[in-house]
Parts: C-alpha cells; sequence; structure tokens
DNA sequence: CCACGTTGCTTGCAATTGCAAACACGTTGG
DNA sequence: CCAACGTGTTTGCAATTGCAAGCAACGTGG
C-alpha cells in the first residue's frame, strides 16, 4: 500500500509543467503548495488531495477536470450529451427530480431518433467546457416536426402557467463558504 | 482553526442521504467508507480527502462533480453551465421538447424554493430510490408516486417504457473518441 | 427485565498528507 | 577556485486523515 496506483496523475502534471516551461518551484509557488511536495506529487509518491490539485489546476492554467479524471477521482464518462452531464451535476434539484429530467429527455432522443434521422446530423458534441452557446434564439421553425405527444404539453400547463414567465430567473445565489 | 467552514459539504451530503432514506451505516458501507468518519464529515468535523468524497458520491447514486462543487474544490466550471443554459442551446431535441424540459425544469426548482430550508415535505414523498448497494441502479420509472405531480407520472409513462429501461444509456453509437 | 438490533457519536491509534530545512547536482563568472 | 544561483530531491516532523473499537440512546419483543 506504500505506493498506491497514482495512476499518471503525477506524470499528466510534470507533462502540462515542462511543457509550460516552468520550474517546478515556480508552479509550486503558482499553486500556492512547497516545492518538495509537488516533486513528490509529480513523482507519484504522494496522493494529493483534492484541495491540493485543485490548486495545481490552477497553477498550470487547465481544468480541474482534467486533472481529476486524471486521477481517477471522477469517472471519465464521455458525456452523451452536455444536457446529460449538466443535470447530473446540477445541485438544486433532488436526485427524484433529476431522474425525472433525464427519463424524459433520454426518451425525447429516442423519440427524434426514429421519426427524425436529419437530426443526427448535428449529434457531435464537444468535449470541451467551455461554453459556447452560438445562442441563435433556438427559435426554429419547427411547426409540426417535433413529435412529442400532447399529453406532456397538457400536463404542463398548470405549471407553465405560473412559472415560466421569467425568461432567465436571477440565480438564488449559491453561497458557499 | 483547522475546522473553519468546511462549506455545506457535510450538510449536503447529510441532506442527500436523509433525502435517500438510508442510515449512515448503509452509506457508509455502501461508500466504503467507516461509519465514525462519515459521521464526522457530515458534522463538518473532517474534511474528506477526494477519494472520500468520490465514493459517498457513488453511494449516494449523485454525481461526483456536484459534492466537489459543494465542497468548494472545484469552481463552478462556469457561470452559465447551468441546466438552463445548456438545455437551450442543445441541438438535439427540438423546440418543443426544449420547452418543456425548460418548464419542467423551472417548475422543479420552484417546488424546492417553496420549502427550501425543510425539504421534510419532499422527504416525506420520496422513496429510497436503491438502498442496495449492488442494485442495478435501475432508473426507476416513477409510475407509482414521486416528487412531481401525477400528470407528469401519467404523460411519462407510455415513454419512460419504452424507453427509460436501460441502466444508464443504450449509448446508439454517438461517442466521440 | 434484559437480550437484541437499530440509530449516531466519541475515543485512541496507525497511516498519510504537506511543509520547512537541508541536500545533491549542474551552470555561471568573479 | 569556489561563491552564487538554478534545477529537482531527500529528510525529519507537526498536523491531519481515516479506521477499529467502544459508548450512549432509542426502540422491539422474548
Amino acid at each position: 500500500m506504500a505506493l498506491p496506483k497514482v495512476g499518471s496523475i503525477g506524470e499528466y502534471i510534470r507533462e502540462q509543467r515542462t511543457q509550460a516551461k516552468i520550474s517546478l518551484r515556480q508552479l509550486a509557488a503558482a499553486a500556492g503548495v512547497s516545492n518538495p511536495y509537488l516533486s513528490q506529487i509529480e513523482r507519484g509518491l504522494r496522493k494529493p488531495s483534492a484541495e491540493i490539485l485543485n490548486q495545481i489546476a490552477k497553477g498550470l492554467h487547465i481544468s480541474a477536470q482534467a486533472l481529476y479524471i486524471q486521477a481517477g477521482l471522477i469517472e471519465d464518462r464521455e458525456p452523451d450529451s452536455d444536457v446529460l452531464t449538466v443535470i447530473r451535476a446540477d445541485t438544486l434539484i433532488t436526485e427524484r427530480q433529476r431522474q425525472v429530467l433525464i427519463d424524459i429527455y433520454e426518451s425525447f432522443r429516442k423519440e427524434n431518433r426514429a421519426g427524425a434521422p436529419d437530426e443526427d446530423a448535428r449529434a457531435a458534441k464537444s468535449a470541451h467546457p467551455a461554453p459556447e452557446p452560438q445562442n441563435g434564439d433556438t427559435v426554429s421553425p419547427p411547426g409540426d416536426e417535433g413529435p412529442f405527444p400532447e399529453e406532456f404539453a397538457a400536463a404542463l400547463k398548470p405549471y407553465t402557467a405560473s412559472s415560466a414567465n421569467g425568461t432567465t430567473e436571477p440565480k438564488p445565489g449559491k453561497g458557499n463558504s
């Protein structure tokens, strides 16, 4: 157990560091950790905690997620779509509600796959975290191409009437720390 | 000193746990950590490492990211990475479907805001999804009861029955790399 | 009444993290 | 030649994690 298979996390960090052409001490300073410790991390002798990992990611100017995945702390699930990923990561809804949303979304996808093979072409999705929603106002001319059953609309009416007015609600602020 | 404010991470975990109606020991077993340690984590006396956090997330059947964010170990990737934004940017669903998802999500949020500090209202209605560790983690179609109105369940039934069966996702092979 | 099965919490203790200080090795250059 | 500065590494050590064992309280029911 002395040598926990930290995986390539250390290698990865060192790789990124050398690639950025900065010295171990520099990164250590930027990340707010001690140089010796960073050295040990890079060689897999120590298993950095998440906090340290996060700081190192900052010092390297890379996504913390990349590091977490490399460290095996997050499953590298290739997201089916960003919607599912974000729903899963949302902290503002209950697990039950989460499941409902996921079910609905997947059923939508399935419907579309069955009746609208054309949509398939746009399936590609980038894995980059950067949000680049070229939000062209999304108002497609759906007309009737939306094959989703009336039941949904009917069921929603009583709720949309009271809640779906504000386009973008002001964030209730998720205070942290 | 060392116990400043580990944030609401412990609270959050306990919240999720009670909501899932599982005991501290059960979650501890499912997550592979000791019961006393989990107890201390939930009360903010200890700052769990990323590995532990990850296992707890698994035991709770929630996204590890949600926990990391709650723990403040990973910045909210981007301010606009909330569910609504991503849904709006999604090209895989039709405009009508998009609207349905948005409405549902907003109604969920509204529900939660109503009984914010006292989630008992919802906890009372929720049944544990899967206390068993080696459960298949099926999404359990919300037919019988749910935190959402019966209309949703009714509308969903014909679809969840045919689509939301898979353990996680059928993966139609649209994967990237 | 007392064995028994829950719940969650407190107590030592081994193992580990993370750091300050010092080490090894190379390059300048006065 | 050897001080000065650069790199990364090793060595103790305080502080912390994480756990096994045990404790207190709340039922059940034999």
